[in-house]
DNA sequence: CTTGACCCCGTACCATGGTACAGGGTGTAT
DNA sequence: ATACACCCTGTACCATGGTACGGGGTCAAG
């Protein structure tokens, strides 16, 4: 049995009209619809919104968040595009892995000063980081 | 000699107006003023910013951005407090490190099944993240 | 057969993070 | 001493990503 536009929100815990808003940004696909009009959703629309929402945490515009999702490999038709735009992708999800990375060393350096109660000057968030490329 | 707020902005690649902001937003001290009332900032000013835009990236909110840089050891303060802040933050990147790591997994996945033009059924970044937490 | 929880559409509004003037002063190079 | 690039404040505006109505239809339970 299909999903109601609820269902879908509360699995993805998002707002119903959040949802319809990604609908109207062609973010998710218009799905069909009962004879009352109602929208009916798959298991599918509430991994798709998940995904959304984590990729946003991750600091992906929902652009690219829809870049990603239209990523899917078509039978005979652009390959190399596909590959192109994934590896593209995943350039650039390793730069955040690795600024992720440093942020991370620079709080535990952080940690340990406050735990060895020695003094540390400047911020070592900022210090941590120095050099790092703009 | 101190830097001007236009120096800043072009080696911290932002606006101009962007530092003003995040002033007025209380995300950087008001600097010291010239007697004509010129801002005058010094190198820290640059990481500051560039800090800020690095976080942000990473999906970082500028609420938390001013938590984090506000984090530093001052001598017979608030310790606990430092090392607890920093800790959530740790956890909360390390949560993300795990996502940008399953991303990339999934994208890892995509290429591949287009290099050997197997056909690859439903969305590999959908399945690859299945199961996730939500 | 009505009540409550849900759905529809449309439009307006909101928070975040800037960006863009307008109107005026500064500083230095020629 | 005048031009030009840069600084100041204030206020208005903008894009993104939603959120909140208002006015109305739907459907299952009692």
């Amino acid at each position: 049995m299909a999903l109601t536009i609820g269902q879908v929100a509360k699995a993805a815990h998002v707002n119903v009209e959040t949802i319809r808003y990604y609908e109207r940004e062609g973010l998710i696909p218009s799905p069909p619809r009962t004879s009352a009009g109602y929208r009916q959703y798959t298991e599918d629309a509430i991994r798709r919104v998940r995904f959304m929402k984590r990729a946003q945490r991750l600091g992906f515009t929902l652009e690219e968040v829809g870049i990603l999702l239209r990523l899917r490999v078509r039978r005979g038709s652009a390959c190399h595009d596909v590959v192109a735009e994934a590896t593209k992708a995943m350039e650039r999800i390793d730069g955040k892995i690795d600024e992720l990375h440093r942020m991370r060393e620079a709080l535990a350096t952080l940690v340990d000063g406050c735990r060895d109660r020695r003094a540390l000057r400047g911020c070592p968030i900022l210090d941590a980081l120095e050099g790092t490329n703009a």
